[in-house]
RNA sequence: GCGGUCAUAGUAUAGCCUGGUCAGUAUGUUGGCCUUCCAAGCCAAUCACCCGGGUUCAAAUCCCGGUGACCGCACCA
């Protein structure tokens, strides 16, 4: 499906719509899920719960998004989250100095240099605009995390631009009182902050976004020794980039050193069986290693979960090993400890990490589940009933005759362990397609059989089969159909 | 951030060039009539000119600035 008719249902129905909205100088980034958006990522997260946190007996916490400097002065996200930048007195375009540099000159200055450096370059080598020839103002430094000021002083702090930073810090009160054991994973869902220059495309680029983070915990020197890894052995994994993709196991994939060790190869399995589950289409998902030039400062291996959206491979999760970047930085800064002791050895644990995009897993689901069925002049959203936004809707099928009254007593029965939507208004047809189109699997229709032999009908959504089910059993027949796998 | 295109009810649009009716239409939504299972019909109601400034007797319409959306470039864990 095409990304602006996912746009539109998202607008129409309630699954999400631009913030402040009624202002028309609103930023660009900012997005509000609608009730429909709500109720879908709720779903959607308890499946991760499911499928991740709880199958690996992970931890999970809810941390600060506001962190003080400290924190990113020892993840490196003060130097290296940020870019020197240079604009153009004469025309106001903005360039980044060192790829600026580079191309003029060849001379290589690291990004995370003194702006000084750069500055200095610019003047010796005559570097002027590239678009219009004009000056080149003093170099600065673009940070693309938020920072806030803190109490009467404005003390400096920042809106985490990743909430696994708050799993880092943590980590030591977290082992000691949880009774950790390496490996542990720590899981924690939250929102993370980035100043991107132009957020495009809702919930693809969003300047304040979802985040669903797991970091690992491990010891650097057993990542082979992993019994779980039997769990994941035959499960199909599809891994490479452009030309050179293989569907393939995660068994085959270590064997042949497209996954570097067991550890890494039962978390990318275990993830993408949850990804089977949420109903995006695997045939065209993949893991992508990245290259050196790609990666994230922090990783040493990275690997990109990619599924293909009508706007072309959307990067869902990063899968990265951070070594004991993190750790390591911490400890430095805090001068607190972070080894702990593995049996009778002490270490520093490394940290695989599989931090995910809740906004963009979403927006995917909405695109590969959502259809046209022309054969009956209809839009469906054929999501799987375990994440519908609405569970089942509840009609009339005319409001006289007691058959108003009826209804509401059959909502009110259910309505409380299900999401259930009370409809009375309007052709049966209509409201059928109404639901349709948010992925509601099942309508329970009350009429005057009803009234003498206590059935109701039940619809389904993408058969639109009808079939007749005794109020007695329409809780066990809906808690069956809308289970978790 | 740069360039191009654009901005009118929930949605899709007419009107703008050539300034001047109550801003039109479709669809949706709400209520009613009718209706015994798949967007039927009828009646009624409801909702809009992105924001700020300028020109003018008068601005949805012309001019300037801002913001946003889409596309491209750049950027992007």
């Amino acid at each position: 499906m095409e990304y602006d008719r996912v746009a539109k249902l998202a607008l129409e129905r309630g699954f999400y719509f631009p913030s402040c909205e009624v202002y028309s100088d609103s930023q660009a980034g900012f997005w509000e899920y609608g009730p429909n958006g709500v109720s879908m990522k709720g779903k959607f997260l308890e499946l991760w719960r499911r499928e991740l946190v709880r199958r690996d007996g992970m931890m999970e916490i809810d941390g600060s998004q506001i962190m003080t400097r400290s924190v990113f002065e020892a993840s490196g996200h003060l130097d290296s989250f940020a870019d020197p930048i240079t604009r153009c007195a004469a025309c106001g375009a903005t360039f980044r100095a060192d790829r600026m540099i580079q191309e003029a000159c060849g001379a290589t200055i690291p990004e995370s240099a003194d702006l000084a450096e750069f500055d200095v370059a610019i003047a010796d080598n005559g570097i002027s605009c590239s678009r219009c020839g004009g000056t080149l103002g003093p170099a600065k430094k673009f940070n693309m995390m938020f920072q806030v000021g803190i109490g009467p002083e404005g003390e400096e702090a920042y809106l985490r631009p990743e909430t696994c930073q708050s799993i880092f810090v943590d980590f030591p009160r977290l082992f000691k009182t949880m009774r950790g054991r390496l490996p542990v994973g720590v899981a924690q869902v939250g929102k993370s902050f980035r100043n991107e220059i132009s957020p495009r495309q809702s919930l693809l680029r969003l300047r304040e976004f979802y985040q669903a983070e797991i970091e690992v915990f491990c010891n650097p020197q057993k990542l082979r020794q992993v019994p779980k890894f039997e769990q994941v052995r035959d499960t199909t994994i599809r891994i490479g980039g452009d030309g050179d993709m293989a569907e393939t196991t995660c068994a085959a994939a270590v064997a042949d050193g497209a996954l570097p060790n067991e550890f890494v190869a039962y978390y990318i399995g275990i993830l993408a069986e949850f990804y089977e589950k949420t109903g995006i289409d695997m045939g065209r998902s993949r893991f992508r290693r990245l290259g050196e030039k790609e990666k994230a400062f922090y990783a040493e291996v990275a690997f990109d979960f990619e599924v293909e959206t009508a706007t072309g491979w959307l990067e869902l999760v990063a899968c990265n090993y951070r070594t004991d970047h993190d750790l390591g930085g911490h400890s430095r800064h805090s001068g607190e400890k972070f080894e702990v002791m593995d049996g009778d050895t002490k270490v520093l644990p490394h940290v695989f990490e599989i931090s995910m995009g809740i906004d963009r897993s979403l927006y995917t689901i909405l695109e590969h589940s959502l259809n046209e069925d022309d054969t009956h002049d209809r839009t469906v959203l054929s999501i799987r009933p375990y994440l519908a936004p609405i569970h089942v809707g509840v009609l009339s099928l005319v409001k006289k005759d007691g058959l108003r009254e009826e209804t509401d007593t059959v909502h009110r029965a259910i309505n409380r362990r299900y999401d259930a939507f009370l409809d009375h208004s309007g052709a049966i047809g209509r409201r059928y397609r109404r639901l349709d189109e948010i992925g509601c699997p099942f309508a329970v229709t009350v009429d005057h059989q009803t009234l003498e032999d206590d059935t109701v009908t039940l619809r389904e959504r993408d058969s639109m089969g009808q079939r007749r089910v005794p109020l007695s059993e329409l809780d066990h027949t809906i808690s069956e159909a809308i289970a978790f796998p």
